[in-house]
This record gives C-alpha cells, structure tokens and sequence, in this order.
DNA sequence: ATGCCTATTGGACATCTGCGCAATAGGGTT
DNA sequence: AACCCTATTGCGCAGATGTCCAATAGGCAT
C-alpha cells in the first residue's frame, strides 16, 4: 500500500515471493498469492518483474543462495576439516528439520523437476548446486592436506556425499518417513566417514548449537 | 472413435498418457492432451477415470512398474550375487542413456516434485521407490549369505546405494552434464563396492549386452 | 501551490484447467 | 428387426492463471 522506491519495493517482492515459495512451492507460487502476500494489488509484481519466470528464478536463487552462505558461515566456525564437515552436515539436517530455516527443502524438488521447463530456474539450480559441491570439496581438500581424510579425488567424493544427500532428502521429503529425517542424517555422515577414511562416529552431530 | 470394451479402452487410456508424460512431464500432461492423442473426446477420459491426479498415478505406476519389470528380469539372468548386482547397475545405466525404453528419467522428477501435490502420485512413487529398494536389499542378502558382501545392514545399504543412484541421476537430468553420465555410472558402483566390501573392479559393466 | 513523474491500483482479457452432463450412436441380445 | 445398455461425444461451467492497461494517487522538484 505505502509507496517505496524501486529498490526497496523489488526486494519486498522477492520476499513474499520467497514466503509463498516456502508454502506452496514453485510451482505452486501464482502472481495473485504474491500479491496477496505483499498485501498489494497484482498488476505491481509485472511493474516489476516483466515475468512470473524471471521472479521465480529470482527468488529461488536468493533463498538457496541464503542457505548456502548459512552453511558457508557455519562451517567457518569449526577449526578442523572434520569438524567442518560435521558442520557440514548439522545445517544441511536443520534445514531437513525445520521444513524450512528459509525455505522448505520441497522447492530444491520444484526445481530440480522445473528446470527441464525453465531455463533460467535450470540455470540457477545448477549453479548452486555446483557452489554446494565446491564447498564440499574444499573441505576435503583441507582434510587430506592436514592428514586427517584420505581421498583420491575431493571433486568426486564431494559430488558423491552431495548426491548422496540430495537422494536422502528426496525420500525423506517426497515420501514421507519411508526413510526417516534421522536415518538419512545418520546415513549420510556415516557414508561420508567411509568415503573419506575418517574414524567411525567422528562426524557425529555437533552438539553445541 | 471406434467402441471399444472398457479394459481395452483403459488401457489405451493410459497409454496416450504414458506417451504424454514422456514427452511433456507430469506437470504437464492435461486432460486434452492425453484426448488429443487418444483421437477422442476429453469427456471419455473422465467416464474411464474419476480424477486427472488418478489417471496420472495409475500412468506413472505402470510406466515405472515397466522399468522395475524389466530390471528384475535382467538380474535373474545374472548367475551370482555379484553379477547380478553389476547387472542392476547395466539396466539403470541403460535408462539413464536412452532417455528410456520407455519414458524419460525426467518423470521421476517430476514424480517427486508432485508427490507433494498429488497424494495418488505420492503413493505410488512411494511404493515403487520401496520396491526398488527391496529388489537391491534383496541381491545384496544373497551376496552376505554367500559371503562375497559384508554388509551389516543390507536395507540400511540398499537405500544408501538408491539413493546416491537417485541423487546422480538427478544431476545428469536436471543440471545436463555438470556430472556426465558415465561419471554417475562409474562413481554409482565404485561406491557400491566400497558399501558392500566387493574387491573394486567387480561391479563393472557387464559386457554382454 | 503547481505540475510532473511514476508507484500503485483494480479489473479486463484471453487462455487454460479439471470436471459434469445431456445427447448421440454403436453393438450385442432377444 | 426391435431393443436396451453404455461407450462416446461435444459443449458448458466455474475457477485459476499470466499478462496488460487505463485510471488514480502520492511525493518530489520547481
């Protein structure tokens, strides 16, 4: 309803875009739900945004980029390569829990199945993706450098733990409990331990936090 | 246009709605479309099946239910644990290259975005995805009692070893060749050989075929 | 105050969706 | 040949969707 500069309104946009996104996932985000997020009338969001693609895209990289730098803030805190990547997975597992601490994990879903239909949100998806596993990798590295991880190929083993971590999470938010939020948690590190020579148990959850 | 009896015209039914689906995706197969293809009234779709969400389900479980058919055939012929388990790994590598025998791996995706839309949908992938893992867990039980795979878990395993095989797969279809086929491929069965304690190497593709 | 720029409105438009229903027509039974 | 069951039609309905546009109104420069 209050007028706003450009700069300040698209942000707003964005932002319900991404609470709608959280709700109803992509595919289930229509201009009017926007709009009645914001609290504004629909014609705005297109005053904006020339279309409903170009925010969606938009959107969905802004909310997995803000969960990619929270687990790139996370890992920052740990002063070892494997307490690192147990941070690692203690934020990927809050993400599984909350249903969302930005988003609900359904949309990485959404897009994985929209970007064969939408370029720009492929694009993005990919990206990030890519983001995620060098992330993952320069951990590694940092490990077998210090002697503590043993791995013939970081970039491999990261696309592997990642993959790894995204099936988990498929069954666990696809299907239900078929497999539980705690096995796939449980599963992933105790894969990620055998794949990198680390002691069993040591990439158990970090308790603090 | 010609009568048909109601189990033939069912099937044909849902086979305009597999052809739909393997061209359009899930999402985006409509009541029309699957008429257009049909060369019928839309109206006819709707006597043979109460709901869009149920014809959707009841297409998608055939179409997987004919890719897991085919697996299980494929491992049968295979004449030890092992093999049969390099087998497993020749078919899914086999859909992965085709786009499909049958349909594109894509539906999957879509399968699991939608799950959250479509309780049929969600069902059914749900129970397929259970079946596969039943069908690995099974091999990898023979593989322990013939004492050529160490394997405290083999559920815990199978679902270990889908799962990866899902989340590759997911980025050889939604992300084109960030990881390249043969990577998914290759990194899929050197990760099953390290979880089940085979000597690298054994669960290369089976060259016949 | 006055005027101008543009953020914002609210609804129209064309299209698509799943679904339902009265009417039609084809084929098997008698 | 007469009849009945139902497969099949074709359209209509109600709702949703993205997009566009003329009209309004709020704030900034003059």
């Amino acid at each position: 309803m209050p007028r706003m500069s450009p700069d300040e309104r698209r942000a707003a946009i964005v932002a319900a875009t991404r609470a709608v996104m959280a709700r109803n996932g992509i595919a289930g985000t229509t201009v009017r739900d926007v709009a009645a997020e914001l609290g504004t009338s629909s014609g705005l969001i297109h005053h904006y945004y020339a279309s409903m693609d170009e925010l969606l895209a938009e959107a969905f990289e802004q909310a997995a980029r803000a969960d990619l730098v929270e687990v790139l803030d996370a890992i920052a805190l740990g002063s070892t390569p494997v307490q690192r990547l147990a941070i690692f997975f203690d934020t990927y597992d809050r993400g599984l829990r909350d249903g969302s601490g930005d988003f609900g994990m359904q949309i990485w879903l959404d897009a994985w199945a929209e970007a064969a239909r939408r370029p720009a949100l492929r694009r993005t998806s990919r990206r990030l993706n890519e983001e995620w596993q060098r992330a993952l990798a320069g951990i590694i590295r940092e490990g077998v450098d210090a002697g503590v991880m043993v791995c013939p190929d970081p970039d491999a083993s990261a696309w592997r733990i990642l993959s790894l971590l995204d099936g988990l999470v498929l069954q666990v938010v696809a299907h239900g409990d078929v497999v539980s939020r705690e096995q796939a948690d449980a599963w992933s590190r105790t894969a990620a331990e055998s794949e990198l020579g680390i002691r069993a148990g040591l990439l158990s959850p970090t308790l603090a936090r």
